[in-house]
DNA sequence: ATGGGTGCAAACTGTTTGCAATCTG
DNA sequence: CAGATTGCAAACAGTTTGCACCCAT
């Protein structure tokens, strides 16, 4: 299930010269055993520690998700919340996109090959090294189209 | 060149029960002159505005904003800088997407139709109105992609 | 004239940073 | 043992909100 085992994740750091702690595996664990489809907010994946036990300051789990989403393990959603959402970063097969109802912020996954393809395309056709490839669609969903209040 | 000319906005806003105040005339009209491409954050567009000597509050910008972007007038692009920015929602014909690095923030903008109509595609198939769509491609540039710190 | 809109200043939220102590390779 | 990493608290940036006044409709 977990894409990232904990000697792959120590290889992949120590190749960067980064180092393995506990703290790092204690957040990688937690994406990888997290239900496809569900993401976390930092604070989130903070509670979510806090609460088995765990030992750990936010910042860290700041600095921890944005060393992940830089070496491109995990994926920055900025949905409708208001703050960043966080998940796996899974290989393309699986890759999902988003689709957001601006009033109730109701968020559907949808998956289509073609757009991943587009990405790669296009990345390649710059010499770009593609880390993530997300397609947001933001619209009103079929409740809130009745003429709801904008502000 | 202007996709709204006030007469329109006038309208648009009466339906739903708002105001044609000189603010918001302003506001579109600063993003309408605005070259292809080029998107600003709040701040950028209310230092723009006091600049040319316009009375206006920061706060009454963020307020025209979200009331736009609610309308399907602006996007609201969450790239790298770390704030949102915005720019006129043109068509769909004109409609572009973003390349950005996550080191240097360099951002590459293309069109492809392709990618537009899938999001048609599925937002039709959920029975949403679709506002936007965005495909963002994150991933490290040519110049970056040498061996770079991550932190 | 009614109620939406504005400007101001204060409050807020999510995120970042400086630093001394700690742990990894 | 050097240097990366941590936790804490304080600082920060962008954004939101309450309120009295103002102005479109």
């Amino acid at each position: 299930m977990a894409s990232y085992p904990n000697a792959d994740l120590r290889a992949e750091l120590n190749a960067h010269g980064y180092r393995l702690t506990p703290q790092r595996q204690k957040i990688l664990d937690i994406f990888c055993t997290l239900p496809q489809g569900r993401h976390l907010s930092a604070e989130d994946l903070h509670s979510a520690l806090t609460q088995t036990g765990e030992r750990i300051g936010l910042s860290t789990v700041y600095r921890t998700i944005h060393l992940m989403v830089y070496m491109g393990m995990l994926r920055e959603l900025e949905l409708a919340e208001g703050h960043k959402h966080y998940e796996l970063n899974r290989p393309l097969r699986d890759h999902h996109h988003h689709l957001v109802c601006v009033y109730c912020n109701q968020t559907l996954e949808f998956s289509e090959d073609q757009v991943d393809q587009v990405g790669e395309k296009q990345a390649k056709s710059v010499g770009y090294y593609i880390l993530d490839c997300q397609l947001t669609l933001y619209g009103i969903c079929p409740n809130c189209d009745v003429q709801k209040p904008v502000l």
